[in-house]
DNA sequence: AGCACGCCGACT
DNA sequence: GTCGGCGTGCTC
C-alpha cells in the first residue's frame, strides 16, 4: 500500500514537499528521512503522513529514515509548527531549530564513544624531548608517576590536541590501554533545600499546586530569594520521573548558578547553553529526548529541546531582552515557555524584580496569577535610591564631586563601589575642536568610538576599526579630542583618584577572553574594598555581597529615545543595577546622576517602587495604543539604497488591507545605514492577534511570489522588542 | 539556502 | 577563442 508524506527541509523556504513512501508504511512525523532534493540528497522532517498527492507532480520516492523513532515527538512538533506561524518563519528552518547540530546534518542519534585511556611508558623520560615541545612535555607530565590511566577526553578538555597525544606515542613515551574498570561518576551527594523565610513560605504557598496548566508572575525584589523559591517549587512539584523547564539569561548561567541547583538535585539538574560543543548538545539532547526526569537549566533555545514529560516550566528574569531571539526565526522564548505549560497541562512561573509591562497586563486581566515576594532575605534590606542632578556641575570621568565623594567614604568604610556607564570604550565620540568635525563610519550612519587601550576608533555596529588620529582629516589641525564618558574613561579617572585601590573594568571588552569573569567575580567575592566599573554585564544577576554603593553615571539615556520600549528597558536596567547594592548585611545607597531630577519617570524610580513606574508606563502604553494593549509588528527591509528599501516597501503598505489594520511608515531605522546597507521599516499594529497574524501570513506568502530588486531582503518580526 | 543554467567582460 | 562574474529560477 503506497502513501504519500510531506517532508520539511532546513530551507529558507515557505513551502513543504510530498514524496511516496511506499515502502515504509510505518513513518510517522517528526522523524528525519534521507530524501532526493533536486541533483542531491538531504535531510527531511516528516510532518504529515498520508495526504493526498498532488496532481501534475511525479513524486520522488523518500530515503531510508534516520532512525525508527521522530526525533521530534508531538508536543514539540506542535509547539514549532505554532511557533511558525506565529512569527512568520519557514516551518522547516523552525524544526531543525530543535535539533542538535549532529541531527542536523544528518548524522547519526547516538554518542559515538570515543573516549581513549593512555598510559606512560614504564622507563619513559621527557629528556629526549626537543627543547621547543613544550606542549609535548606539559602533557607528559601529567602522565608522570601516575598509576591509572588517562581518559582522552579529560586530556582534550585541559587543551591538548590528539597530535600532541600522538607525538608522545611516536616518541615510545606513552601507549594505550584499555578502558579503567568502574567509570561510572559516583553520585552526587545532595543535600536538603533550605528552609524557606516566613516570606518566602508565604509566596511558595500562595504558588498553584499540582495539575493542570496555570501561569504565575513571580515578583519578587532583587535579593529577596527567588531562586530558593524556585528550587522548593520545583521539589514540591516534580514527580520522581517528570522532566522540568527553567530558563534563565545567558549571562545568568553562571558555574555558581549550576551549582547552587546541583547542590540540592545532583545530577538530575543538566545545562543548555551556547558554550556546549556538538557532542555536549547531542548527549543532553538525547537525555532530554529519551524523557529522562531532568531538571534542565538552559538559555534561549533550551525551549526547543523534544522534552516528553515536562511537569513544571520556570523563566527566570523574564523580562530580559535576550528572551527574544533578535535574527532568523524570532522567537521569544518566554512565550513559548508559557505555550509549552499550556501544552503539558503543567504550571509556569515567570520570575521578575521588574517584570514586563506585557506580563504585568497579563497578570492584571487574571490571564496571569500573581504572586509577590517583596522582603529581602536575611538582615538585607531595600537600597537607598538617590537622585544627583548634575546640570552645572563639573565631571571627572563623567562622575561628579558628591559621588566621588560618597566612593571615597565607601573605600574607606571597607565596602566595594559599583559604577555603571551604559558605554563601552573611552569615548562615544572623536571631535576637532577647531572644526567640529566628528569621526564616523565609512559603512554607518554613526560616528566612532575611541578605544584609547589599543588607539583604535571602532564602530559599534559593524567590525570597522581604524586608528586614532589628533590631525583633523577636513581642518588639518591638531585638535581632535574624545568627548563623552565610556567605562575605559570611568575606568582611568578612578584609579587615578583612588590609587591601591583596584578598579575592575566588567565589559564585552575586558570579558572577552573565556572565563575571565570568573575570575573577576572571585576576586571581587573576595570582599577586599574595590571599585567595579561596567556596562549591562554588571546590572544582572550577580551577586556582590559587599558591594553597597552603586553609582549609576548617567541615567538620561531612556527618557527621550524614540523607541516606545525605552523607558520600560531603562528603568528595568536602573533597577535591576540598583539591586546589586546592599545583599549582604549592610545597607546599599544607590547615587543616581542626571540631568532631569524632576522627570516624573526618575522621581518615581527614586522611590523604589516599580510597580508604581510600570502602572505609569502601561497607562501611557494604553493610551497610546501600544503593546500590550496592541498586537505589533514590524516588516523591515534593507537593500543597497534607502529608496528602494522605501519604495518596497510603500508597495507592502499598498497591498495591506486597511482596516482593522493600523500601519505606520515606511520610514528609515533609526540607523538608517548599517555596514552598507539601507534599512527602513514598516510598524503594523491591530487590536486583534489573529488579525496581524491572518494579515502577516497572506503578505509572506505574497512576497515570496514577488521577484525582488536585486539586493533587497525583507523579514517580518512579531512583537518586536525595537521599533527604532 | 544550494545549485545549475545563462549570458557579457578580461585573460592565456 | 575561454574562464568567471552573479542574475534568475528550481528544488516534490
Amino acid at each position: 500500500m503506497s502513501q504519500t508524506v510531506r517532508v520539511a527541509l532546513n530551507r529558507p523556504l515557505r513551502r513543504l514537499f510530498d514524496y511516496s513512501a511506499p515502502d515504509h508504511p510505518e513513518l510517522k512525523p517528526g522523524q528525519r528521512v534521507r530524501i532526493p532534493f533536486g541533483p542531491r540528497t538531504a535531510t527531511g522532517l516528516v510532518v504529515e503522513t498520508g495526504v493526498t498527492p498532488p496532481e501534475g507532480i511525479t513524486l520522488k520516492p523518500v530515503g531510508a529514515a534516520h532512525e525508527p523513532w521522530p526525533a521530534l515527538p508531538p508536543e514539540t512538533l506542535k509547539l514549532l509548527s505554532w511557533a511558525s506561524g506565529y512569527y512568520q518563519h519557514p516551518l522547516g528552518e523552525c524544526l531543525f531549530m530543535a535539533l542538535p547540530p549532529a541531527l542536523r546534518k544528518g548524522r547519526p542519534a547516538e554518542l559515538k564513544d570515543t573516549d581513549s585511556w593512555w598510559m606512560a611508558n614504564s622507563n619513559a623520560s621527557a629528556d629526549n624531548l626537543p627543547g621547543n615541545a613544550y606542549k609535548q612535555k606539559q602533557l607528559f607530565d601529567l602522565f608522570q608517576g601516575r598509576a591509572q590511566a588517562m581518559a582522552w577526553s579529560q586530556l582534550r578538555q585541559s587543551g591538548f590536541t590528539r597530535s600532541q597525544l600522538q607525538a608522545l606515542v611516536d616518541r615510545s613515551l606513552i601507549r594505550e590501554v584499555g578502558a579503567p574498570e568502574s567509570q561510572t561518576p559516583a553520585k552526587t551527594e545532595t543535600v536538603a533545600i533550605p528552609t524557606l523565610t516566613e516570606a518566602q513560605r508565604s509566596a511558595a504557598s500562595a504558588l498553584p499546586e499540582r495539575h493542570g496548566f496555570s501561569a504565575t508572575l513571580l515578583y519578587g525584589i532583587t535579593g529577596s530569594g527567588k531562586t530558593e523559591l524556585y528550587l522548593h517549587y520545583l521539589e514540591r512539584e516534580l514527580g520522581e520521573d517528570g522532566q522540568a523547564l527553567v530558563l534563565v539569561p545567558e549571562i545568568n548561567l553562571t558555574p555558581q548558578t549550576v551549582a547552587r541547583f546541583r547542590k540540592y538535585f545532583g545530577d538530575r539538574i543538566v545545562v543548555w547553553h551556547s558554550a556546549l560543543n556538538d557532542r555536549q548538545r547531542l548527549d543532553t539532547w538525547l537525555r532530554v529526548r529519551q524523557g529522562e526526569p531532568v531538571i534542565l537549566i538552559g538559555t534561549r533555545s533550551g525551549v526547543l529541546l523534544p522534552f516528553t514529560g515536562l511537569q513544571a516550566v520556570v523563566v527566570d528574569e523574564e523580562h530580559d531582552s535576550s528572551y527574544k531571539q533578535g535574527e532568523g526565526f524570532r522567537y521569544s522564548a518566554r512565550d513559548l515557555a508559557v505555550f509549552r505549560a499550556r501544552e503539558n497541562q503543567c504550571p509556569v512561573i515567570l520570575g521578575s524584580a521588574t517584570p514586563s509591562l506585557e506580563s504585568l497586563q497579563n497578570a492584571a486581566s487574571g490571564k496571569y496569577l500573581r504572586v509577590d515576594l517583596t522582603e529581602r532575605v536575611g538582615e538585607a534590606r531595600p537600597p537607598q535610591l538617590r537622585l544627583l542632578d548634575i546640570r552645572s556641575r563639573p565631571l571627572a570621568g563623567g562622575l561628579s564631586r558628591p559621588a566621588m565623594e560618597q566612593i571615597r567614604a565607601t573605600l574607606a568604610a571597607n565596602q566595594q563601589v559599583l559604577v555603571y556607564i551604559n558605554r563601552r570604550g573611552f569615548a562615544p565620540v572623536l571631535m576637532c575642536f577647531d572644526c567640529g568635525y566628528i569621526a564616523e563610519c565609512p559603512h554607518c550612519d554613526t560616528h566612532l568610538t575611541y578605544h584609547r587601550r589599543d588607539r583604535a576608533l571602532r564602530c559599534h555596529h559593524c567590525d570597522y576599526q581604524q586608528p586614532a588620529f589628533t590631525q583633523c582629516p577636513k581642518c588639518s589641525g591638531d585638535a581632535c579630542q574624545p568627548v563623552g564618558q565610556g567605562t575605559e574613561q570611568s575606568e582611568e579617572t578612578l584609579a587615578a583618584s583612588f590609587p591601591g585601590v583596584p578598579v575592575i573594568r566588567i565589559d564585552r571588552d575586558s570579558t572577552q577572553r573565556k572565563g575571565s569573569i570568573q575570575a573577576i567575580l572571585k576576586q571581587v567575592n573576595s570582599g577586599e574594598p574595590c571599585i567595579l566599573v561596567g556596562t549591562q554585564m554588571v546590572a544582572k544577576g550577580h551577586d556582590f555581597p559587599n558591594v553597597t554603593l552603586v553609582v549609576v553615571v548617567n541615567a538620561d539615556g531612556g527618557l527621550f529615545s524614540v523607541d516606545f520600549r525605552a523607558p520600560e528597558q531603562m528603568v528595568q536596567t536602573l533597577l535591576q543595577v540598583s539591586g546589586r547594592a546592599g545583599r549582604g548585611t549592610k545597607p546599599g545607597q544607590v547615587l543616581i546622576q542626571t540631568c532631569h531630577s524632576d522627570h516624573p519617570l526618575l522621581t518615581t524610580i527614586a522611590r523604589d517602587d516599580y510597580l508604581a513606574v510600570a502602572r505609569q508606563l502601561l497607562a501611557e502604553r494604553e493610551q497610546n495604543s501600544l503593546p500590550p494593549f496592541r498586537a505589533m509588528a514590524v516588516v523591515r527591509a534593507e537593500a543597497p539604497t534607502m529608496e528602494a528599501a522605501l519604495t518596497f516597501l510603500d508597495q507592502v503598505r499598498n497591498d495591506l488591507p486597511g482596516d482593522n489594520l493600523d500601519i505606520w511608515g515606511p520610514l528609515p531605522a533609526t540607523l538608517a545605514r548599517k555596514a552598507g546597507r539601507h534599512r527602513a521599516q514598516l510598524v503594523l499594529q491591530s487590536a486583534s492577534r489573529g488579525n496581524l497574524n491572518r494579515v502577516l501570513a497572506q503578505l509572506c506568502a505574497h512576497l515570496d511570489q514577488q521577484r525582488l530588486p536585486t539586493g533587497l531582503r525583507w523579514l517580518v518580526d512579531v512583537d518586536p522588542l525595537e521599533t527604532g
